[in-house]
DNA sequence: AGCCTAAACGGACCGCGGTCCGTTTCGTAT
DNA sequence: ATACGAAACGGACCGCGGTCCGTTTAGGCT
C-alpha cells in the first residue's frame, strides 16, 4: 500500500526531520536562556551551538544568520503579545471602545519596544519584527482607525501612526535625548488624536 | 615669552596636528571614493585604510568604528542639504510661506534618505545621522510648525512628523511593501496637514 | 532487517571589524 | 640645531559571523 500521508496534511508539507526540528528548538531555547542570563550580546553563533550542544552549521542552517536568530526569539514574545491584543482582556483586547483600545494598544507596544529594544536592535533589518509581525500590527492598526471612522490612505496613514513607536525612534528619544517615557507617550496620544480627528478629549460620554 | 596662542583660540582647543588632519581628509576622500565607485558594502576598513596609504589603526583612530565612518561621510552631504535648507532658493530655502517650505522640506528629506538609504543603513546606530544632524531638522521642524501656529508638545509632534521618513520606515514601505514613492510623500503630507490643522488644501488664499 | 538517498550535521576555514603596543613623527622649548 | 614628551602611526593579533564540504543520520522502500 501507498497511502504515504495517513493524517491528512496536517503540518506544512515539506516536513521538518524529526533531529532537525529537535536542533530548532533545543537552539532557541539556548539562545533564550543566553539573553536571559547574560544580555543580548552575549549571544554569539558559537556560544549558542555549544549551549544547544550542535554543531555551528546547524545554527546557520536553521536560522539564517545572527539577526535571523534574534528575530526568531524576538518571535516568540511577539506572538504571545499578538495573542493578548486578538483575545486578551480589554482594553488591549476586543470588547472596548476603539479609542480606548487604539490608547492601549499604543501604551503596550510602547513599553513592550523598548523591553526587546536591545534584541530589536540587535537583530538589525529583520529587527523591525519579522514582516509577518509587522503585517499584523499594521493590520491591526488598520482596523481601529476604519472603525473609527478615519479616512484617507489608511496603510499609510496606519505607517506614520506606528513609526513614532518604532524602536530606533524611540531610542533616539527616550535613551539620546531623555524624554521621559510619560512624555513621549502622552505625544503619541496627541498624535493619534490629530489623525483621528478628535477635538481634544471627549467629554466622556454624556 | 609665553604666549601659547597668538590667534585668539580660533580652532577647537586640542588643536589637530598637521598629519592627523591630513590623514582625515586622505581617508575620508578614499571613502568617498570606494562608496561612489562599488557602492557601501564594499567600504572595509582595510580598503580604505589601502587607498588612503594609512594604516588600520589610523581609520579607528580617526572615525571610532566603521559605523562611525560611515557617518563621517554621510555628514558632508547631510551639510550641503542644511545648506539648501538655510539659505538657499525657496520654497525649500527661506522665503516661501512656512506650509509650503515644510512640504518642499519633507519631499526633499524623503528623496535624500531614500537616496542614501543603503549607507544610512550600514552606518547603523549612529545612521540616523549623528546627533547633530538630527538635531538640525527637528529644529527646523519645530520652528516650521510654530510658525504655521501648531500648539502642543513641539519636539515630540517634530518627531512624529519626521519619523515616517526615516530610513527604516521609508525602507520598509518602498522597498518591501512596494508602495510607490508619490504615494508616501502624498500620506506624508495627508499626516502633516492633520497635525497642523489645515482641513483639505487651502482655497490658494483669495 | 537491509538498503538507499535526501537531508542534516559539524567543525575547519575565511574575511572583516576592532584592539594593542612598540615605533615614528610633530611641535615646542631651549 | 637639539632634545624631549605627547600624539599619531601601523600592522600583528584576536573574536565572531558566515561558508564549505566531507561525514552521518533519518526514515521510506523492498
Amino acid at each position: 500500500m501507498s497511502e504515504p500521508e495517513l493524517l491528512p496534511l496536517l503540518d506544512s508539507l515539506p516536513t521538518e526531520r524529526r533531529d532537525a526540528a529537535r536542533n530548532r528548538e533545543l537552539l532557541l531555547d539556548a539562545a533564550q536562556g543566553l539573553v536571559e542570563r547574560h544580555g543580548p550580546h552575549s549571544v554569539t553563533m558559537d556560544a549558542v551551538a555549544a549551549a544547544a550542544g550542535v554543531g555551528k552549521g546547524t545554527v546557520f542552517r536553521r536560522f539564517e544568520s545572527r539577526e535571523g536568530l534574534m528575530a526568531a526569539v524576538l518571535n516568540h514574545s511577539e506572538t504571545e503579545w499578538q495573542a493578548q491584543v486578538m483575545s486578551g482582556a480589554p482594553p488591549l483586547g476586543p470588547g472596548a471602545d476603539p479609542w480606548d483600545r487604539l490608547l492601549a494598544f499604543g501604551r503596550s507596544r510602547l513599553e513592550t519596544t523598548l523591553l526587546h529594544a536591545e534584541m530589536i536592535r540587535e537583530a538589525g533589518r529583520a529587527g523591525m519584527r519579522s514582516f509577518a509581525a509587522y503585517s499584523f500590527v499594521a493590520m491591526h492598526t488598520r482596523y481601529l482607525l476604519a472603525e473609527l471612522g478615519v479616512t484617507g490612505d489608511l496603510p499609510i496613514l496606519a505607517t506614520a501612526l506606528l513609526a513614532p513607536l518604532e524602536a530606533p525612534i524611540l531610542d533616539q528619544q527616550v535613551t539620546i535625548e531623555g524624554f521621559p517615557l510619560e512624555r513621549v507617550y502622552a505625544g503619541w496620544v496627541d498624535l493619534a488624536r490629530r489623525i483621528v480627528g478628535r477635538d481634544a478629549d471627549p467629554p466622556e460620554s454624556f
